[in-house]
DNA sequence: GACTTCATGTAATAAGTTACATGATTCA
DNA sequence: TGAATCATGTAACTTATTACATGAAGTC
């Protein structure tokens, strides 16, 4: 059938439950964000193509003059997930602007300090954001998400934990002004 | 100026040396890949937009029939990738499409165990391509270029262990047919 | 002589973000 | 009454991948 990747994020998520996209969309922004994102631009029409495959059904369910549209997996929906969840994973990527920073910091003195002081300070901030919906994870969700979400915290936790040792083994370190280390090949 | 990230991926490799657009490809496809990838789609028409803007100067080095355009950075380039390096990195992005389905594996018996082996089988790979090309890296790269890569090899690593030891604590693992917990909330 | 590598580029497509437009309901 | 939240959707744009087309030079 060849769906993308955000059509399997919404067959997913509606395995089990009905949800609207805009639930969809809030679901995603508190857990699978961390790995794997959609916006509303993927997520509406992505549920129309679904809709017109006969993965998903979507009922009107609008109280008075709110419109509110609920989608639900279809037994050909839920077989498509599960064809899917049994092909090997094969995407892994990262995109880690402060280590591309770090890559380049012999063009500019002192970039390599701030770089790692930012790449810490990053992974400080979604360590806090995880560590904020642990709690209501560990309690609602499945084992299996409480599982990704706990592997999000250790790895958040490895690479505080790595800047900041990079940080002191930086020469230089502490005194501002002791600049060495240049590079022109 | 608003340059794509594409653009400081090719000024950073062009500060202190001249190289071609398939040079640039192939230092992209032994470095920064693994943080931040760049397709010759971009690329080339990358290396265009940068000479029209002033920042950087190509040559034709042709040899004989063989066409060659080696490009350099220029003083206005050098200075647009020293402003970036002085900001502060934003992108902090992931895909895991394994973690995905280890969310989702609730839908489907077994499903968990698979996206953990494949899971660690894909960091696996990584860290073996890591540590191929790190002898030459500490030879003839930078310092921060260096580091980039030992984090890169740590943090492979660490996935991998995490991976082998939340396969231990799965229940029912090790016998292949205990397969328990199910999903339908 | 065949295969690989060096080398440049474009076209088509896919994927993804952001902003906008609209409006009801709920809560303080 | 004003702000936040619920709710749907589209348009414009940016970003990125993939495949294709072309051909010289070097290697086995």
């Amino acid at each position: 059938m060849a769906l993308n990747s955000t059509a399997y994020v919404i067959l997913g998520l509606l395995d089990g439950s009905q949800r609207t996209g805009y639930e969809i969309k809030q679901i995603v922004d508190r857990s699978t964000r961390f790995f794997w994102t959609a916006s509303y631009g993927q997520i509406y029409p992505e549920l129309g193509r679904l809709e017109a495959a006969g993965l998903v059904e979507g009922t009107e369910r609008s109280q008075g003059e709110r419109k509110r549209k609920e989608y639900r997996l279809t037994p050909a929906g839920r077989q498509e997930l599960q064809a899917w969840l049994r092909l090997a994973p094969e995407v892994l990527e990262t995109r880690d602007e402060a280590l591309l920073k770090l890559f380049f910091a012999g063009s500019l003195p002192d970039a390599a300090p701030k770089a790692l002081e930012h790449k810490r300070r990053l992974h400080a901030e979604k360590l806090a954001r995880l560590r904020e919906i642990e709690p209501a994870v560990a309690e609602h969700a499945t084992p299996y998400q409480y599982a990704t979400l706990r592997f999000g915290i250790a790895l958040s936790e490895f690479c505080v934990r790595w800047c900041e040792e990079a940080l002191e083994e930086l020469p230089g370190d502490g005194e501002p002004s002791n600049r060495t280390k240049r590079r022109t090949a």
